[in-house]
DNA sequence: CTTTCTCTAAAGTGCACTGTGGCCAGTGC
């Protein structure tokens, strides 16, 4: 038992009782509990097991009582008694956009369905349109959602899986046998969404890697083990593979295997050009090739044997990293510790889990110079945003903050919603008494492209906007982008000297890193936020710099990378003095 | 189910969008 599964418990039930039609402010009362336990500050699951949880605010008597017997028991018998009234693949419904706990109970009650491949075969025979309450449309929006589903079955968002990786890396170098070893794949290349980890190890005795590999305690399935390969699925359902190479096979190896395809392909071409012929273990010589081979001992000597810089792994898509490499031209990639702030932070005054002054000990923690507070507006209800009135006095307790604190400097902003007829949510007169703000879309998403280029373009055209949020509102692996003219956008972003944010929440890398260097090369400025509803949300950073480093960006195309007096005086300066 | 300056009773995030079924219900933010 521990603080993870007290808290799935309490959503499980709270699920449960949806389906069952329960009263919604009970339900709402264990999804908040669940909240509460992920979120307390201290050992939640030692004070459960000795009864005392009282006084926790939204954790009342049945909470606690249910609570303490899942902590002393590690079972509870409601939670059993609820499920058993359920097929357990019920719930993979609730996984498919669209559908929700009442349409699930009356496709099970009416039509039996109790699972995604039954929904499925009862659109398609035209028993989900017969139903009451439901109509050709639904069955036809049931199947697009279970399509959508298909097609990300095996993906993986990168930031889902890094620490993971991370650790399985650890374990591989810890190995006595094991030399050297890296990801390579798409991993390496910060693929913001991947189907398998691809790991490389140098060893002599290559067996024994495999073997190791195929026990790790996470794998639920071998594919294949053998001498110098293997593959294995893991419980949560990633592959990993692993290559066992010498020492002198491993900078080709490494250099192989981290792709991508097309920019193998063009490096293979540019070697049998110089007489050369190159695959995953060495160079060979061609017929017209005389004298010795190069000799390689790093990957960068494959590429220098090529006249070519090393190129950064990050930029092997044959997206112009070769005429780049050939002019002199790579760029000199953003790194974390360039980073000195970031804006878009909230705290509890809207949606987020710690208070300005928590958020600020862990920003100061990390030696950050500057925090930007940029909490919801009031149309963001769902999310708890600030009316006219609670913005004000947040701008003066953050004014007040500074004056009494002497570390990281607090910038005072607002995450402002870009209502559907592009107008703002707070006016002009409000607006300029912050600091900078970051304008967002939060609500309706289903406009045309038109529509929606010209909403965002009347948001940028506003003085007071410093940086759009989350441009396009996708959702990796869940909800498509919204439609969007992003040329046009970027353009407009040039012209207006409007920011655009990289959104780091692993769920959103938004901008997505294929429009960056059209935005750098135009001289739009990036700002890398992290979206922090919570204090460790600070982490993304280190996942944007990996996106903003894939779209090829440097110190000088990132906003926060200004030290605080560099920042004040941007903010300070008029938007259309802003950019150089 | 929890909270509460109406505390053994009542109130508890609001709105837009979609599709269906007749001016509403469910979903998602």
């Amino acid at each position: 038992m521990n603080r993870e599964k007290l808290a799935q418990s309490l959503d499980d039930i709270a699920l449960l009782l949806e389906l069952k039609g329960e009263n919604p402010f009970k339900t709402r009362a264990y999804k908040t509990g669940a909240e509460i336990i992920r979120n307390y500050d201290g050992d939640i699951l030692s004070l459960a097991q000795a009864e005392e949880l009282d006084g926790i605010k939204g954790i009342g008597k049945a909470l606690q009582e249910k609570l303490t017997t899942l902590a002393q028991t590690g079972e509870l018998p409601y939670l059993k008694e609820l499920k058993g009234e359920f097929p357990p693949s019920l719930f993979e419904l609730f996984t498919l956009s669209g559908l929700g706990p009442k349409k699930i109970k009356a496709l099970y009650d009416e039509l039996k369905v109790s699972s995604i491949a039954q929904l499925e075969t009862a659109c398609h025979n035209g028993s989900v349109a017969e139903l009451k309450g439901f109509g050709s449309k639904s069955a036809e929006k049931i199947l697009k959602a279970i399509e959508y589903k298909k097609s990300f079955l095996g993906l993986f968002r990168t930031g889902d899986v890094m620490a993971l990786a991370q650790t399985l890396l650890e374990r591989l170098r810890s190995h006595p046998s094991c030399l050297m070893a890296e990801i390579a794949g798409s991993y390496r290349r910060n693929k913001e969404i991947l189907h398998d980890l691809d790991f490389l190890v140098a060893t002599r005795a290559p067996s024994e890697m495999t073997d190791f590999l195929s026990r790790f305690e996470e794998v639920d399935q071998v594919l294949s083990c053998g001498e110098t390969k293997a593959s294995v699925i893991l419980e949560n359902g990633l592959q990993i593979d692993l290559r066992a190479v010498s020492v002198k096979e491993y900078p080709f190896a490494l250099q192989y295997f981290s792709g991508s395809k097309e920019h193998n392909v063009e490096l293979r071409h540019r070697a049998l050009k110089q007489g050369l012929s190159l695959n995953e273990y060495g160079f060979s010589a061609q017929e017209a090739h005389s004298g010795a081979l190069p000799i390689v001992e790093t990957e960068a000597d494959i590429y220098r044997a090529l006249r070519l810089p090393w190129i950064p792994p990050e930029l092997r898509e044959n997206r112009g990293e070769y005429e780049a490499a050939e002019e002199g031209t790579l760029p000199h990639l953003i790194q974390l510790d360039h980073l000195r702030g970031c804006f878009h932070n909230h705290t509890t005054a809207s949606d987020g889990q710690h208070s300005l002054e928590e958020m600020y000990e862990e920003a100061e923690s990390l030696g950050m110079e500057y925090l930007g507070i940029s909490d919801h507006s009031h149309s963001s209800f769902q999310a708890n945003g600030l009316n006219a009135e609670r913005l004000q006095s947040q701008i003066e307790e953050i004014q007040h903050f500074n004056h009494s604190h002497d570390g990281c400097h607090l910038f005072a902003g607002s995450e402002v919603d870009i209502l559907k007829n592009g107008s703002l949510d707070y006016n002009d007169e409000l607006l300029s008494q912050l600091d900078y703000c970051v304008a967002s879309v939060h609500q309706a998403f289903s406009l045309s492209e038109k529509e929606m280029t010209a909403r965002i373009i009347k948001a940028m055209e506003n003085p007071h906007v410093t940086m759009i949020g989350h441009l396009t509102g996708r959702l990796l692996l869940k909800r498509e982008p919204y439609a969007l003219n992003i040329p046009k956008i970027i353009d407009c972003a040039a012209e207006t000297h409007t920011v655009i944010e990289l959104n780091c929440n692993p769920r959103r890398l938004d901008m997505d890193w294929r429009w960056w260097k059209t935005a750098k090369d135009k001289g739009v400025q990036c700002s890398i936020n992290p979206d922090a509803h919570h204090r460790d949300h600070f982490q993304f950073l280190a996942l944007g710099v990996r996106v903003a480093r894939k779209g090829w960006l440097e110190k000088k195309d990132i906003l926060n990378s200004l030290n605080l007096n560099e920042i004040k005086d941007f903010l300070s300066l008029p938007k259309e003095k802003r950019f150089h």
